[in-house]
DNA sequence: CCCGCTTGTTGACACTTTGCCAATAGCGTT
DNA sequence: AACGCTATTGGCAAAGTGTCAACAAGCGGG
């Protein structure tokens, strides 16, 4: 596709564009299927630009998971007038929203880790909970505590994995899920 | 380790030994970190021999998972005479347990996957998922339906995240993990 | 307008690793 | 003790990753 042109682009731009092939490719195939040279080749560049960018493979594959778990930073309406049931149902519907059009990375990236106790991607996945956690406190407008996050933390992987039961095996619907989640959390919430 | 004595096993008893021997090296360290020269050394076997019984490295690791992920086969007491949350309750209770003591694996399985939409792993992750399902299911005495199973297996995947906020990161302690699994779980067997 | 400097980019080299296959040698059978 | 089945080995070939010195694109000074 891209010419050899060797156009020297700013470091920024290139990294993002190689993210982005690698992002497609790693969306398809597995993470040892996919060659260094065939990433280079999708994005347009050499072997050896990857490593000056990444320094390893492994870092490329983290830099794309890094990119995919992030949700999409949208305003929420103030929802504080509202009681917490509803508070909590809107968010859901929100993140359900989000999981289905932008988030199927961070909803892909809920099943099955490596066995390997201190997983580098392991982190990176823990972070993006971490945030969605934080999100979802300051939606429905609860103060932070750490039993609080670690709760919503916990409760992330339950959002994703009922998303991939609803929308990779079609288990559940998407009103299943809403609701199975909208209960869940007020429980969570309620009892702190 | 053990000298070159090129005993002859039993295909079973060297398939077992390989495993295990897997297991203890995926256990602290990540999947290509661990290379087929060195798995065969802790084995005590030759590479050929492992491509032979295996057929890839990613086999052996797969069958490491899916012996990983095997929960205890265990007899729960006749509980049928309890209200469902107390049977819910002893449930969860011999199920922390077992995460605590034998489940480590199951349990690490939990926070991140591949990218990748139908990884490999993540049919062993889902599988596993689906037993501990039924095993529930069985235990506190409930007929067996695909939505509820569905909602189960999602269920797991919280049973695995808090054990690891529990086991791991210490931000739980275990009487907070069983509560909240306690009336999680009677809502989710409520609403069917 | 040309020169030179900075640095993004390349191509080749060295090493590791995976996968394959014919040859070897345990161990039970006759 | 010889034989046969097959578990096991060792070496070969292909592919992949990582490293590094050299090249050149774009920019600024003379």
């Amino acid at each position: 596709m891209t010419a050899v042109s060797r156009t020297r682009l700013e470091p920024d731009a290139r990294r993002r564009q190689i993210v982005e092939a690698a992002r497609t490719l790693y969306a398809e195939r597995a993470y040892d299927d996919v060659s260094l040279a065939e990433l280079a080749r999708a994005a347009g560049v050499t072997r050896g630009l990857l490593h000056h960018y990444f320094g390893s493979k492994r870092e490329i594959f983290l830099a794309v998971m890094r990119d995919s778990t992030l949700m999409p930073e949208t305003e929420l309406p103030d929802l504080l007038h509202l009681p917490l049931s509803e508070r909590v149902r809107v968010t859901m519907d929100w993140i359900l929203d989000a999981a289905q059009t932008y988030g199927q990375a961070w909803v892909a990236a809920s099943g099955a880790a490596e066995l390997h106790g201190e997983s580098d991607l392991q982190v990176v996945v823990d972070e993006a909970d971490d945030r969605a956690a934080r999100l979802v406190l300051d939606a429905v407008g609860l103060p932070d505590s750490p039993v609080l996050r670690a709760r919503l933390r916990a409760s992330a992987a339950y959002v994703k994995a009922l998303c991939r039961e609803w929308l990779q095996r079609g288990t559940l619907t998407r009103d299943d899920v809403l609701d199975l989640l909208t209960t869940h959390l007020v429980h969570v919430l309620e009892g702190s």
